[in-house]
DNA sequence: CCCCAGGGTAGGG
DNA sequence: CCCTACCATGGG
C-alpha cells in the first residue's frame, strides 16, 4: 500500500476496496455520503475515534483530508482492515458459486475494526428497525449523551453516561421499547459485570453466551456485535435478509468450508441482495 | 388501513 | 424443543 502527503491532505493507493460499500453496507452508522461535483468521485464523512474524518475515492486513489501519515497508520490502516490479505480470503470462499457472484458485486466491502461498545449498543438500537431510521436514532443518541466536537457532531456517549441517564432523557430518543435494553446493556458494561475487552480472547460460544446475558440481545444482535465490533469472523447473523437469501440460494445448508470466514461471506450476500435488483427473483422476496 | 424494518422476550404448548 | 403474540416507532 502506497501513501504520500499532500499539503495537508494523505494519499492512499489501494486495490480491490470500495469506500462506499465499506463504509454503507449496514455494519456501520455512523458515516454520510457527501455529493461531489467530480464525475467518479466518492466521499464518505463520518465520526471514527471521537473525530469527525473526510475519506475521497476515485478509482483505487483514497484521499484523507487533515490526515497526517501517523494518523492513518494509528487508526486508519486498522479500522479498515488493510493489513488482511482479502485475495487470500475471497480464494477460499468463492468456491462458492452464490458467495462468487455476490463477491465480484460487492467484493469491496472490508470488514471494519469498530470500537466493541458503540457498535454492541448500536446494533441493540438496530432491532426490528431499518438502516435508515437506526442511523438517526443513533445521531440523537450522541447528541443528547455525547460530547460537542464540532456544530453538528458529537461523540458516542459513554456506557456510564447513559446507565446514569434521565429516564426521560432516554425516551426521548424514540427508541421504543429498545430503551430499556440500552439501559441494561450501559448498566452491566458500567458496573463491570460484563467486561467488553475480555471477549476479544474468548472463543465464540463464550463470547456468545456472554453477550446473551444482556437483555434485547438475542442471537441476532450477538453475532452482529461479535462479527463487527469484535472481528470475529466467523460470526454469522442471520436477519431478514439473509433468511431470503438463505432459503434461496442454501436450502441444503450454508457451506461448511466457508464456515472460517462465513461472517465476511455474510457481509458480501447481505450487500448483494439488498442493493442488486435481480441478486433474487422479486417474486421470491416475499417471504 | 396495511406491511416492513440487520429481532427479542415471555408464555404456552 | 417449537410456535406465537406482543413489543414502539417511522416510512412506504
Amino acid at each position: 500500500m502506497k501513501i504520500r502527503q499532500d499539503g495537508s491532505d494523505l494519499v492512499v493507493t489501494t486495490h480491490n476496496f470500495s469506500l462506499v460499500d465499506t463504509l454503507d453496507c449496514g455494519q456501520c452508522f455512523r458515516w454520510w455520503r457527501v455529493p461531489s461535483p467530480v464525475l467518479n468521485e466518492n466521499i464518505m464523512t463520518g465520526v471514527v475515534a471521537n473525530k469527525l474524518q473526510t475519506i475521497s475515492q476515485t478509482g483505487d486513489q483514497l484521499v484523507f483530508f487533515n490526515t497526517t501519515s501517523d494518523e492513518f497508520y494509528s487508526v486508519w490502516q486498522n479500522y479498515f482492515d488493510f493489513s488482511t490479505n482479502y485475495d487470500a480470503i475471497k480464494l477460499v470462499l468463492c468456491k462458492d458459486e452464490t458467495i462468487n457472484k455476490a463477491c465480484e458485486y460487492a467484493g469491496g466491502i472490508r470488514l471494519l475494526r469498530q470500537d466493541p461498545w458503540e457498535t454492541l449498543a448500536s446494533f441493540i438500537i438496530s432491532q426490528n428497525n431499518n438502516i435508515p431510521r437506526i442511523k438517526s436514532s443513533i445521531k440523537k443518541l450522541c447528541a443528547t449523551f455525547g460530547e460537542q466536537i464540532s456544530d453538528d457532531v458529537f461523540t458516542f456517549p459513554t456506557a456510564q453516561k447513559i446507565a446514569h441517564a434521565d429516564k426521560s432523557m432516554l425516551s426521548s430518543l424514540s427508541l421504543g421499547y429498545r430503551d430499556d435494553y440500552l439501559l441494561d446493556c450501559s448498566t452491566k458494561i458500567a458496573s463491570g459485570q460484563i467486561e467488553l475487552e475480555k471477549i476479544f480472547d474468548m472463543d465464540l460460544a463464550l463470547a456468545r453466551e456472554t453477550l446473551r446475558k444482556i437483555k434485547g440481545v438475542g442471537p441476532k444482535v450477538a453475532e452482529c456485535a461479535l462479527l463487527f465490533g469484535f472481528y470475529k469472523m466467523s460470526a454469522f447473523p442471520v436477519d431478514t435478509w439473509m433468511k431470503k437469501a438463505l432459503s434461496y440460494f442454501y436450502s441444503d445448508g450454508f457451506p461448511e468450508f466457508a464456515s472460517q470466514y462465513a461472517g465476511i461471506a455474510q457481509q458480501y450476500i447481505f450487500h448483494y441482495i439488498r442493493t442488486c435488483k435481480d441478486a433474487i427473483p422479486t417474486y421470491l422476496l416475499k417471504k
